[in-house]
DNA sequence: TGCACGATGAAC
DNA sequence: TTCATCGTGCAC
């Protein structure tokens, strides 16, 4: 095979990235709170246009179902939502407001429509912008609609497991933008590492 | 077919 | 606090 006649780019592994190792089917497969707290520190992997992009997660989103009521679930089964519904380990990507994505992760065995929103990311590497809020940070790193249902154990785009260590000192507070859900909305389902400077509200 | 309303971000 | 901007879901 010769050479690609790309410009020379960036491509060179960052020595400051360990090893990729991404994350399993069984491990969206759980509790949807437990996958939320279990994804920070990991590795969120995009590849596009020859170019690998990994950010750090450092804040995410319990969303636990059709019970609850901040849930794009809770109104049932629709084309938007029929993700959430699917099998775990699937990429749950919406347009919010007119004009910003959101990545969720879908959780749990299929049928039970529960997810966990992406909401900042720490720039590891290829990424230049902004990544502190669910839709700055699918900007940064070329995330769309066209994701939404893709296979999150697939060679673009995925998790891969972070260092894990130094243990990581883990804050819970009341989830943004979801005062319309009655008690749902204080319930303490945003996670996000504490003092990290990525996170999008502390 | 029409319309109200966001799991946001940026500006003022 | 206001506003940009448009797909979705549900009312009619």
């Amino acid at each position: 095979m010769r050479p690609r006649s790309k410009p020379a780019a960036e491509p060179v592994p960052d020595s400051a990235v360990p090893l990729l190792k991404r994350l399993d089917r069984e491990f969206y497969d759980r509790d949807t709170q437990l996958v939320a707290r279990e994804l920070l520190g990991n590795y969120l992997v995009r590849v596009s246009g020859g170019v690998e992009r990994i950010g750090r997660i450092v804040e995410v989103e319990a969303y636990l179902g059709p019970h609850d009521l901040a849930a794009h679930s809770a109104r049932g089964r629709t084309e938007r939502t029929k993700i959430m519904f699917g099998p775990p380990g699937h990429a749950y990507v919406y347009l919010i407001y007119g004009m910003h994505c959101c990545l969720n992760v879908v959780t749990e065995p299929e049928g039970q429509a529960a997810a966990v929103l992406i909401r900042a990311v720490e720039p590891i590497k290829g990424i230049e912008d902004k990544t502190s809020g669910p839709g700055l940070l699918c900007r940064a790193m070329q995330i769309d609609r066209r994701l939404n249902g893709h296979d999150l154990l697939s060679d673009d785009f995925y998790v891969a497991a972070g260092p894990g260590h130094p243990p990581l000192r883990i804050a819970r507070r009341p989830r943004i933008g979801v005062d319309y859900a009655g008690h749902w909305a204080r319930r303490l389902l945003r996670f996000y590492i504490r003092g990290n400077p990525f996170v999008s509200r502390a």
